[in-house]
DNA sequence: GCTCGTGGTGTTGTACACATCATTGTTCGG
DNA sequence: CCGAACAATGATGTGTACAACACCACGAGC
């Protein structure tokens, strides 16, 4: 996504998706943390537009589930409770099987670039854990893997699930009921099991392991619920 | 959250929720086919609104993939081409055996006597097949199954898929690619599988029941494209 | 006769003012 | 002193006028 975007076509539906990345990627990146209010006005203001347009925005962040307005008092980032976000995770490690078995597609060379790339930032942030960094690189390294599938159905569904659960699992690791050196160490591991994995040309292994990480990642966060409560 | 709702309310998320389903049903029974422009001032006028809160409506059913808005030009009702079909077709029967493993509860008595009803009406359809009436049967089918599942975020993304690819499957069966007497026997034959499997409480078999029905409706609709191109 | 330019018409997108609703602080009555 | 009604405030939701844009028909120029 957001490949070139020509800056010279500030059209109606290019300026949509900017907005719309921008204010996502704010909420899983916990710049806007669960039970924050979005002032329409504010954000308005920021982006250069009117009211109308940026509530379209608001509207598809409500449908995906990331916010929630309430007439008259304001529109709340979502928190999720545990029971829904359990359904939500044994989903997310069913479907990223699934991604294995549906439309896998080997990396062309910009994928190769971008995952070693990728790799070195997650061996800097062992050495050195940053909560932001290390999110910035959770997010990077789950879109890059996004594009291994060329089934678009499954890919929306994946990346929108993605996005409804990482913060959740960000604000654990956050609140150091998850300790971030280790978390940074396990995902330093799966990607460079991943790749590996995908050195060889096995991208069913991939997915496999994406699903094991998914699944693991889970468990060790409702660990982190029950020993912190 | 949405605790009773009660129906005295006619708040302003009933009434989105309400023009959201109506359009999205026309457009699903093929009362608006794919291709038909939309008037807004029309449909605002007809819900008695203004053109504000419809379009938030229609930019939802634009997210879902059931409509395509283009500046200056109009609103459309959405058709695909065969190749996302089929990627949409596979994610959806896979799906259909998740929702066996995933969360499949029984089904209470209410839900019993609406199979009983919908079985009753499959067999009227057979004796006289009806365009509306099957479509109609076909999607009330749909949505009484949906309530076996209790994985509300698979529930959501079943549902989606179905919406998005059912009126392309009912424009086949009704341009005669697909007959539609055929069609009805064997669709009252699924009904009769299911329900069968549900009545010795096998969640597991009738998910695969769909499954199968799900696959082969597909590929007879790929026929009909074939033979009749 | 053909082509290119140009205005007309109808559509979606935007800005702004106002209505509606929920919360809160205040004030009056007990 | 306490409580309830009420006005003030600020939020989201709605209505309306206007801007931006695309298509089409008409006509001037070559």
């Amino acid at each position: 996504m957001n490949v070139v975007t020509p800056e010279i076509s500030p059209s109606a539906r290019d300026r949509f998706e900017r907005m719309h990345a921008v204010i996502r990627t704010r909420i899983c990146l916990l710049d806007y943390a669960p039970g924050t209010r979005l002032s329409e006005e504010a954000l308005a203001a920021e982006f250069g537009v009117s009211r109308t347009p940026l509530r379209r925005v608001l509207a598809r962040l409500e449908s995906e589930g990331l916010l929630q307005s309430v007439h008259g008092v304001g529109t709340f980032v979502t928190d999720v409770d545990i029971a829904e976000l359990a359904q939500t995770y044994q989903l997310r490690f069913e479907l990223a099987e699934l991604t294995g078995r549906l439309g896998a597609v080997a990396p062309d060379e910009a994928l190769w670039a971008d995952f070693r790339a990728l790799s070195a930032r997650s061996k800097e942030i062992v050495r050195a854990p940053e909560p932001k960094r290390f999110a910035e690189l959770n997010m990077d390294f789950f879109m890059a893997l996004q594009r291994l599938t060329d089934n678009e159905p499954l890919k929306d569904i994946c990346e929108k699930l993605y996005f409804r659960t990482t913060r959740i699992w960000l604000k654990s690791v956050f609140e150091s009921k998850i300790d971030l050196a280790d978390e940074a160490d396990i995902f330093d591991r799966e990607i460079h099991d991943i790749l590996r994995a995908l050195e060889i040309g096995d991208l069913h292994a991939a997915a496999h392991i994406q699903r094991a990480h998914i699944s693991m990642s889970f468990a060790r966060m409702q660990n982190g619920f029950k020993t912190r409560p």
